[in-house]
Formats: C-alpha cells, sequence, structure tokens
DNA sequence: CGGAATCTTGAAAGTGTTCAAATCAAGTGG
DNA sequence: CCACTTGATTTGAACACTTTCAAGATTCCG
C-alpha cells in the first residue's frame, strides 16, 4: 500500500511542477507529503454539504466532482465541475467561515489527497513551490470564471454549448446530459434539442 | 499640486492597510508610492482597448468605469464596473499576454494610479502588505465572480436585479439604466419592466 | 433652445421552460 | 440471465419570459 501512497503524492507533485515550471525540492516533496492526508471517497459521497463551513482543500487524485446549489424551488444550479488534478473548495465559505450554500458530491468513486486550511496556509509560507502554485491556480481560475460569466450573460443557449465543447471536451465524455444542461443554465429538454440541431450542422 | 498627488497615493495605502488589516511601514510606502504614477483620464476613455495587451494595472482613486466586449452583432456586454479603490485590468490578457477581448472604459472624469505588471510583480516581492493585498483582492474577487456566475445560471430577472440592488447598491446611482441592463445580461426594455413590477412591491 | 442620450411602453416574434409521456440504458436482485 | 427498477434522454404541445422593433416621453448638456 506504501507505493499506492507515494502515486498519489506523486500526482500532487507532477501539478505543481508544471503549474510553476520549477523542480520541487526533497524538502518541500516532504512537507506537503505530511500536510495531505489520502482520502478514498465513493461515487454520491458529499466532500462538502449546504450549511457546513468549508474548512478543508481538496485534490482530485482520481475521480470527479460537481459543485451545485439547490434553490427554493428544490432545482439543482452546478456552478463547477472537478476532474483529475483538480482542486475542490468552497472559496466563499473557506474564506469568510461562513456557512456554504453549496454541494460538493463525487460523480465517480475517487481519490482525494485533502488539506486544511491552516496547513495551506503555512505551507504558503513555507514552500515557494506551493505558494506559486495556489498564485497560478487564482490566476487561472479568475480567466475561468471571467470566460465563464461573459458566456453566461452573453451568449444563447447553442453558443453556450459549443463553447463548452471545445473549452472542455472531457465534460461531455464524463458527465451526464442533464447535468451539463445546469451547468449551462438550461433545462434538460432544450439541452437535447439544442445537440439535434448542432449535429445537422 | 503635490498635496494632491500626496491624497492619491494616501487613498491606496489606505486601501492596502484595510485589506490587510496590517499598517505599512515607510519604506513600503516609499516603493509602492514610485512604482505607481498617477494618471488622470476623462469621462469616455478607455483604459483597455479591444486587441491591445493589458500591460498595466489600475488603482481608482476617484471615477468610475465599466469592462465590456462587443460580439459580431455589435452588442455590447458589461462584464465588470469599477469605483473607487477598485483595480482596473484584464485578468486574461495581462496573465497569459495575448490580446485583450475587452474595453476598459472610464465613465467618470477619473484619478487613477497605474502600475505596470513587471513592477507589480517585484513590489509583491518586496512588501509583505502589498502582496496580502493582492492574494485578498484574488479570494474577493472569486468570491464575488462565484456569486455572479450563480445569479447568471440559476436566477431570473428579477431575482438577478433585487440581488444586484442589495449587494451593489451604488451601481443603481452611478450607472444608466442600459448599462446595468448590460451588466445582469438584459435588455433596457426588460430591465425597465422589472424595475416596474418591482416597485409595486 | 435644440440635439442627443436615456428611459418607458406596446405589440409581435423568438427563445427557453414546463409538463407529460415515450424511449433508452444501466444496475440490482432473484 | 432475466425481470424490474431507476435514471437519463428525447419528443411534443402549451405556456412564460425576454427580445426586438417602433414610437413616444423624459432628461441631460452644450
Amino acid at each position: 500500500m506504501q507505493e499506492a501512497i507515494f502515486l498519489m503524492h506523486d500526482s500532487l507533485f507532477k501539478h505543481i511542477e508544471i503549474r510553476t515550471s520549477e523542480k520541487l525540492t526533497d524538502y518541500e516533496k516532504e512537507i506537503i507529503s505530511d500536510a495531505f492526508a489520502k482520502k478514498r471517497m465513493r461515487k454520491r459521497q458529499f466532500f462538502l454539504q449546504e450549511g457546513d463551513v468549508c474548512k478543508h482543500l481538496g485534490f482530485i487524485v482520481k475521480g470527479s466532482s460537481r459543485m451545485f446549489s439547490v434553490d427554493e424551488k428544490g432545482h439543482e444550479h452546478i456552478i463547477h465541475f472537478g476532474l483529475e488534478s483538480w482542486w475542490l473548495t468552497d472559496p466563499e465559505s473557506s474564506i469568510q467561515l461562513i456557512p456554504s450554500r453549496y454541494f460538493i458530491e463525487m460523480l465517480e468513486d475517487s481519490e482525494l489527497l485533502v488539506i486544511s486550511l491552516p496547513d495551506v496556509y503555512e505551507l504558503r509560507n513555507k514552500s515557494r513551490g506551493f505558494d506559486l502554485t495556489f498564485r497560478a491556480l487564482d490566476k487561472f481560475s479568475t480567466i475561468a470564471m471571467h470566460k465563464r460569466i461573459h458566456a453566461a450573460i452573453g451568449m444563447t443557449a447553442e453558443e453556450r454549448f459549443s463553447d463548452l465543447s471545445s473549452t472542455y471536451p472531457e465534460f461531455l465524455k464524463r458527465f451526464p446530459m442533464n447535468m451539463i444542461a445546469s451547468y449551462l443554465g438550461l433545462s434538460p429538454e432544450t439541452l437535447s434539442r439544442v445537440r439535434k440541431n448542432a449535429i445537422r450542422k
């Protein structure tokens, strides 16, 4: 089992080294390994539930997730998906330490690396590579969210779907269409019709 | 005029000290002052134009702005507004050094403090307060964009407007309704009708 | 005082949702 | 391996919401 543990952390090391274009030192690898705990989660398990304060950060080694809210009518709205090398957190809850309005649910049996938020703060001060990774992630997610806002307020249903197809083709392979619809802010019926029209072209 | 310059930088110092809950040292104030240039811009001037690479970061001392894109049909979509103490940048363009898809236009005669991106990077390494401010800003904007996405994909026109009214009441005082409509992803006509209905309640 | 935006209103057209039902696919227990 | 249940997807029809286009009212500003 030791080997499996090593492999899991290795996927995180690789992620950091790619994001920062720098090699991690042995010391950095050691303190990072120590701070992250591995956690297996099964399909439909919740990493975070509405009302809880988000006190941990998760890194997806294997598997997938969705982050969604439930409105008064009981309708779900998917804010984010997660795949390998993506991070799990509710920034609003974890930064302000308030109860979350969201659920984060695993969509497949998954392997995660989990770290507490105080430990994130400490690691950022101890490891330059770790700190740079989080700066880069903030930038990356800012760009992604900008695009998402632009799509949501300025595009038609077809445009949003075709945009998604080219930006995240993986989503279409891994997630059911009703969830894709929710992510795009459409009803499943509308997405079904949009796709039928798109095929004709 | 010296006094006016001092006042402008002072507004930036105050912003940083509030965001970080720490006092800036005299040394930090000095290097920050040196790195930022003051710039007056008149209403309708562009801080950034589509096609240009965003190489500067602006801090609004006084005035207001909007960031918007123009689609193929010539329709404008407002992604962001800016007010006093807000920052001006296109993250996508400035991080990836690619031509921007957006315009950033001043909506009132404004006073800005402007810094080049390499200087931002350098200052973050030299001044802890400056670095912490940008970390905090990243978090703050992440939360705001999350909410925006949630509103755009999950709320009706009325809900979005009432959400805006409570979150950014200042917007309604400072910006014309056709721009508010664009920010919400609505036509001006629809917003006008939404407001009429909202008043009755 | 114009002239140019801005805001409102009405009617027609377009887009997306809801509801209901049928089809299809996957997983479960016998 | 089959029957059954559950979830996912598609289709149709009626409905609701939003846009578009056109016109009138209001406000702002030189």
